[in-house]
DNA sequence: TAATATTGTTATGCATAATAACATAAATCA
DNA sequence: TGATTTATGTTATTATGCATAACAATATTA
């Protein structure tokens, strides 16, 4: 039962990044089981009752994923009925997606839920630490090639 | 062109933490592109390297992987002679890992590429900030569930 | 010795993500 | 205007990451 060295690693941000999210989505995967919502078909929600009307083109962009991508799990939001796809009168290539009554309701309940989990979860590290965390992985994000 | 509302993501932890892992990721993935290693193999021969004679069970733990899914990656590195399986007489179920000249060689190679890739992308962050990061980063991922 | 646990493995499935190719429709340009 | 280019959504395909069940060989425990 040595101990393994993984110092190596250590010195890369991404690994700590990487370990770190494996505990969240972990446990975010768990809390979303209940309501039969995976990671991206829950964050897909969120955004179009946020963002009511938006394409899919512009929901692909903001979540970072291919737009092909998005093709199944906006058909299976619509299949389960949160969301409907509306074609827009001025641009008829794109639909234009709304959240269901339905839909709005399960947003609140996922809503209440994972945001209790995460704040479960981290309960025992500072707000203010989390804040200054958050900061800096927006300086991260905006590190992004081709972009700045 | 209207800008997209994710403030109610924003509220989460997670989101911060893929959307910046998602960046740091890209730029891992090119960085490593050219010796023909994937983010999981690239760890994997590290920490063979760091922690030579260790087995595949030992190995999968510390890379938060389930023993199935290190196998094909072991097998990689084997076939590409990067690493070697080595049967232990102690127990001849387990194989002890051990790298080859050629794995240390591309071990340094890539860890050159691969640290002065990441302090490219970061040069606009403060140090003594992601230090700070990472120290946030250590607790949360010490607040997995099942072992605290 | 018998029952149990561990190691590595195969097979399988699900989730995430990227690319190519296409039909339809809109925008551009010449 | 008509021809070309671009944008949107889609299908198909592939690669990658990650989890579980089941198994043979071996080791450990009762």
């Amino acid at each position: 039962m040595t101990k393994i060295n993984d110092d190596t690693l250590r010195t890369f941000v991404g690994y700590h990044l990487k370990r770190s999210f494996n505990v969240i989505q972990s446990d975010l995967i768990e809390t979303l089981r209940p309501f039969d919502l995976r990671m991206l078909t829950y964050s897909a929600l969120v955004l179009i009752v946020d963002n009511p009307g938006l394409n899919q083109s512009r929901l692909s962009q903001i979540m970072d994923i291919e737009r092909p991508n998005l093709v199944v799990i906006i058909d299976e939001l619509e299949e389960r009925e949160l969301i409907t796809r509306e074609r827009v009168p001025t641009d008829r290539r794109s639909y234009a997606l709304h959240p269901t009554e339905a839909g709005r309701a399960l947003y609140r309940e996922t809503l209440d839920a994972v945001t209790q989990h995460e704040a479960q979860l981290l309960s025992g590290i500072a707000p203010e630490q989390l804040e200054q965390m958050i900061a800096t992985l927006k300086l991260i994000e905006s590190a992004k090639k081709g972009q700045a």
